[in-house]
DNA sequence: ATTGTTGTGTTAAAGTTGTGTCATAATCAT
DNA sequence: ATGATTATGACACAACTTTAACACAACAAT
């Protein structure tokens, strides 16, 4: 799993990057500080930081020189006003930037872009036996091929994105079938069922009675 | 297939070049400032170098003097502004020059020219027992010639170009169409039957049910 | 005019997905 | 504990969607 690094003071932001992010299956951390931040860095790899110039104590900036020998590429975050000249400057050392106020999807697909630029971007999901890739939208286990249909696909991603999580029905039913979960249906389960039963997988999709299901391993 | 590396400290426009040259096929690799270009360049031979000029650190001048004894082609990247003498001169290393802001339809077709005139242009794709030839069009199957359409033969490309790659069917259309997909229409698949059966692929173009299609092998 | 290409419409086949039923298991109040 | 209550497992099946196969007409090229 990738994981980004989000430098931003502003709670707001922070958290609207950070849920989204997560969402799309990335590990993300917060720091909402230079400080914070630094600590962070020296403590851990990240695959990718989204670093906000206007951060007090230590500025954004000189936060980017200590990045740049972990080589870990970077996306500027800047607010509208601050745009014309400095940026020019800035972009020496960044890989891409946007500014404030973004739209979220725009950030993604810049998010990913980079990524996929810098050849982080994920390929396959490993879970024991079990070999996803995504691209190919194919799944092996122990080398032989296992056939899923679309739900059942991105059930079992969100699943193993998400291991040893209890994800909520509601939640995992509104994030692969993008609508609302009226409850009261039997789909969700079924279609663990079928996860379960072509990867025999009893023992790894555990149910959590009255919440919903946690992939264990 | 081809290597490019791109030199440019501008995100947008490394993004941009990145992007474009990808889809056309192109394997690329981006560098950020004349240092990172050094690196890579040392590492891996490159079967073509676009160079912007106006680089931190080290200057497009000085990297072009790296370059050459490697041998490498090299498309000159260069804003307007600087356009006027300077590049009179400096083309005497670069293969080609192309200025900013640039149509991206140029650039690749430079990029296109500048490959066929250094004799490295992807002159066949090869996928089982298929040969392609890109330049004559034609195709052959254990040395025998098979006839394809133009539309038949730019979506086989396709298909070839991202072999085990679930395709959707949308961005498949819309790559050898050039126009959105509207669906509700028999136009792709009628397409991927009549080149299964030429080439009995039946076993290798499989169909990602709601998905699209997928080049197996 | 002739030939070949390409998109579309139709029907049949194949695959998928949601739901209903009933059995079983977990939880809670008594 | 016991039974009532609620949630989930297992499974079958029908409704539905998607794709294959094919024929043909519109269109373009020669």
């Amino acid at each position: 799993m990738l994981d980004i690094l989000i430098v931003e003071d502003e709670p707001s932001i922070a958290n609207l990057l950070y849920v989204n992010l997560s969402e799309e299956g990335y590990r993300c951390t917060c720091a909402f500080s230079g400080h914070q931040a630094a600590d962070f860095i020296e403590e851990e790899n990240y695959d990718l930081i989204l670093l906000d110039i206007m951060l007090p104590e230590i500025s954004g900036y000189e936060l980017l020189e200590y990045i740049k020998p972990t080589g870990t590429p970077v996306i500027f975050i800047t607010a509208k006003d601050t745009v014309t000249d400095k940026i020019k400057g800035l972009k020496l050392g960044a890989d891409d930037y946007i500014v404030k106020p973004f739209q979220i999807g725009e950030l993604m697909a810049r998010v990913e872009a980079v990524l996929r630029r810098c050849g982080k971007s994920e390929k396959q999901l490993i879970f024991k036996d079990v070999v996803i890739n995504i691209e190919s939208r194919q799944v092996t286990q122990r080398g032989q091929a296992v056939e899923f249909t679309v739900k059942e696909f991105d059930l079992l991603i969100e699943l193993i994105r998400n291991k040893n999580v209890a994800l909520y029905r509601d939640r995992l039913y509104e994030k692969v079938w993008q609508e609302k979960y009226a409850g009261e249906t039997r789909t969700l389960d079924s279609h663990i069922q079928r996860i379960r039963k072509k990867l025999s997988w009893d023992d790894y999709i555990k149910t959590v009675f009255r919440i919903g299901y946690r992939l264990e391993g």
